[in-house]
Order: C-alpha cells, then structure tokens, then sequence
DNA sequence: TATAATCGTTATGACAGTACAACTATCTCC
DNA sequence: GGAGATAGTTGTACTGTCATAACGATTATA
C-alpha cells in the first residue's frame, strides 16, 4: 500500500482542499501503519491464548472495575455477549465477579493479578511502534509527539 | 483513552529508552485515532450491504487485477475462502472473473464500474481524517506530512 | 404488598471466518 | 503421451462473534 503522500503538500494560502489532502494523506500513513500489524493481533491472540475479543475486554478492564452492563457498551456488543466472555475470563483467572455492595442485583468484574500481567503482555505486543518510527532523527520524532499530542488533544 | 504523550519528550542525547518512549506514545496516539473508528467499519459495512472482508478484497482489487491465489495471499487467507469472497462479489456485479489469457488455469479478478464507485465509498467513509487532523495550523499539518512520509518510506 | 423496572444469565441459533482434504481442469516437462 | 505440478473449486467442519427471547433475582415505586 502506497499512497500519494508525496503530493499533498500544504502551501500556505492553498485552501481548505489542500488542507484536506494532506489531513487525508497523513491519516492514510496512519491507517497503514496501524491496520497492517494483523500478525500483531494473531501473535496476541498465540501469546495469551485466547481469542481477540477476550483481550480486548481484559486491556478495557485494566483501566478499573465495571459492572457487566457497563462493560457491554465499552465493548459495543449486548448483555449476554458480555457474560459469555467474562465467565471465559473467569475460567481462566483473569478476572473476579463480585456482587455490587449496594445493588445486588449488579456484578462488578475486577482483573486479577494475573489479569493485569495477560493485559501488559498484550499492550507490549500491540503498542511495540513500527520501524520507520523508530528511525527518526531525534528532533523529528519530538516534532512528531509534540504535534502528535496536539492532534490526540483536539479529537 | 489518555496516553503518557506529554511525559515522553525526547530530550536530546537522552538514549534509546526516551526515544522508545516517545515513539510507543506516537504509535498511541495513532492505534486510538485508527481504532476508535470501529463507527466506521459498521458503517461502511451498512453503506454498501457486505461484510468487511468483501469490502477489503474489493478495495484491494482497485489497485488492478489479481489472479485467485495473488487475492488470497494479499487478504492473508487460502484459496477456498478467496472463492467465496469473489463469488459474493461476482453476484453482487462488483468484480469480473475471467479466464487468463495465457494459463487456463488462472482466473483474473477485475472490478467493475459500480466495484469501484462501492469501493470509492467504502474508502471516503474510512479515510476521512479525524478533527483533530484538520485543527492544525498549515505548518503543523505540513511538517507532519512530511515526517509521516519519512516514516512510511521506513516501513 | 403488588407491580413494574432493572441486572445478569441461559438458551438458541444465525452468520462470518478459517482450515483441511478431495476433486477437476490445465499446464509443464521428460 | 504420461507423470507430476499447479490453479481454482467444492465439501465439510469447527470456532468465534453476536443477536434475540425468555427467565430468575433484586430493586424501586405505587
């Protein structure tokens, strides 16, 4: 996948098309950069052995406790999804079911420790940045952040 | 979803363990601007009434014609699935099949005029920068086309 | 206390993705 | 021309994803 990055150069007074252009370029570059790691997910997927989805709840749970409805909407899928993965993890040791203290109705799922070691596993192998990143000149790959954290900031 | 960004300047003759730093914040930075458009992938998948696998071959196949095998080695599949995906695409009028001038074993995969307006919408609904892309300054935005295409030219 | 609403679970099943073996048609090379 | 390789297809089966409906337990409200 190449794409015309080459020829969406930004002049000054150029527009709101050029603008465009670039913006698209740029995200282009991301795209590839991002979606060509499917060997990423499938080592994730051999690393921690289970499937997908599986880690992408534990990654989601790491970040604090959430009753099984919340849960559902994090990962945009219904109840009944969400209770077929959780009792997965539970299986496995992953993560703890307990009843909300104030509504018995609810279940709060809580990573273990061990859940929290199988998320920093997977976050190492998905977030691992490409070559070319890496070989930036210094001060490129500062510029690159500092806009980077800009761009991160206003979406 | 907050990343460390701002934490990881790269301050100068500061090794490899800052510029790994600041890199994984960047890759950050694009996994969440790349993968907080799952939206998206729903709503091409509604625009154009198919699956995304049936999206991602067709959108390959613009690039020019495949041969079977070439379409299932680009698609990271076998052959059998490669058929199913074409023909779904062949009853839907969005590619061709045709027998290869040279070797009658081979099949050529072309697209069709309405396979590549469906894949020109598949691709403007994916492509479409997100906001904080097009809130940057004209330099900004400039300097970053030009790093990014250092960086893909890298990878 | 009776009724309705909410939370999670169970049950069922449809569909997509993937892998593997077997088959046909064609080509290559001796 | 015959043996073996190659391209694509068909058939089968398994797994993962995800929706729908019905259900039991609990809570809120009348």
């Amino acid at each position: 996948m190449t794409t015309q990055i080459e020829d969406a150069a930004v002049a000054p007074g150029d527009g709101e098309d050029a603008r465009l252009r670039a913006a698209s370029a740029v995200y282009a570059t991301m795209r590839y950069l991002v979606l060509d790691q499917d060997d990423r997910r499938a080592a994730v997927v051999e690393a921690l052995g289970m499937s997908f989805s599986r880690t992408k709840a534990l990654r989601r749970l790491t970040a604090g406790p959430l009753r099984m409805s919340e849960l559902a909407q994090k990962l945009l899928t219904d109840k009944p999804y969400a209770t077929l993965i959780v009792d997965d993890l539970e299986r496995r040791g992953l993560v703890l079911r307990t009843v909300h203290p104030d509504d018995r109705r609810c279940k709060v799922v809580t990573v273990t420790e061990a859940g929290r070691l199988a998320a920093e596993l997977a976050e190492s192998i998905l977030a691992r940045p490409p070559r070319g990143l890496l070989a930036l000149e210094d001060e490129e790959l500062e510029t690159l952040r500092r806009v980077m954290a800009k761009v991160e900031a206003g979406s």
